[in-house]
DNA sequence: GCGATTGTGGACCACTGAGTCCACTCTGAG
DNA sequence: CTCAGAGTGGACTCAGTGGTCCACAATCGC
């Protein structure tokens, strides 16, 4: 089942599936999305679903790799050369954008988080994993901006990080409630606030 | 519909179904928790439900603004006595307490928001009403620390409020998926160290 | 007491859900 | 060319879904 063996057309059909999931839960959450609106979506069928994943819980937890690995690249791209707290600003603006191009339907991996975490372990085990990735990549920048002072030194660089994260994925819920950007920048603006050095 | 020209024995019943609603919802989710679960739960039957509810979308709605009640009166209760940053302290850890008396299971407005704003006009505008009260009643905490100079003045006390709120929300979000509340903890802490006067 | 209203029980329906199964096609290694 | 195995199509099962309906019981105002 895990996309090891398998043929490059395979290998096709499996993204296109985990990637349209991915995408229907997103709008309607996942304990709503049948598979065959997934398959209605990819034009695939039910055989061809159930010869890549183990079920409906197989695929949702794909789907969870999936929006991890996605915020993973994005936030290390733009995290990467944040070395200032205006550079770490400027990431924050970024991230507002982002919610934003997504028509701030909020936080793609804290949606599921919601409604899975505490379901079934393997859930549990694939959403810890995505949010403990995306806190280090935010505790390496706040970790640069520690050792040129522009970070406080009294917390560590995970303690920040999760205080950030938690920031973010609020914002990113009331935003999404509100159908506005207002109190994800809020929250983020305190969140930088809380990093900075005094 | 409505709970106006119902009997006492009416009312009771409602209550009771839309208690246990609650409870099924909060710990599985709205999506999977299925209108014939709360029927076995409460021992009623299809017609009762179909009586007091406009199908699964009319319990839903009263599930939300039951548990906005809740959230409301207990943190009104909460929140009264609240002048002092101290005091605000206490509340923070009274939040902590009672998350961890609900085994760290999330906000159950926070959950209910995230899986079914965006559905429909009406979900959303009864978890508007919901967050919208609950801010309010942080706000006046809020002011009430600004009068004494305990809190910044350079924010309105709603904005304050609100970045309280979403702070609440992520850490509820990522305690619950960590099965810890240092997340929740670091996120109060962050909050109210920005709400206090520099 | 009595009749209208409210409350209740549960059979019933059409439909959709996840999951199974088997026959078929494609493809690539030998 | 061939044939094993990967990939595919879709019919099928059957448990559960939300929702409808109607007959009956309790209750309240008069």
């Amino acid at each position: 089942m895990p996309p090891g063996q398998l043929t490059e057309r395979g290998r096709h059909t499996r993204d296109r599936i985990v990637d349209t999931a991915a995408a229907l839960v997103f709008a309607h959450g996942a304990g709503v999305t049948s598979l065959d609106e997934v398959l209605e979506a990819t034009g695939t069928s039910k055989s061809q679903l159930y010869h890549y994943f183990e079920g409906k819980e197989g695929l949702l937890q794909a789907v969870i790799a999936l929006q991890a690995a996605r915020l993973h690249d994005l936030h290390r791209r733009l995290l990467r050369d944040v070395h200032t707290l205006s550079d770490l600003r400027g990431w924050a603006a970024a991230t507002v954008a982002e919610a934003e191009r997504h028509g701030l339907g909020g936080c793609p991996l804290g949606m599921l988080a919601f409604e899975l975490a505490g379901v079934s372990a393997g859930y549990q085990q694939e959403l810890e994993r995505g949010f403990a990735g995306w806190q280090d990549l935010l505790a390496g920048a706040v970790a640069r901006l520690q050792e040129s002072d522009e970070a406080r030194a009294d917390r560590t660089p995970a303690e920040l990080a999760a205080a950030v994260l938690t920031a973010l994925e609020g914002g990113l819920l009331l935003a999404r409630t509100r159908r506005s950007a207002d109190c994800l920048r809020l929250a983020l603006d305190m969140a930088i606030a809380h990093v900075a050095a005094r």
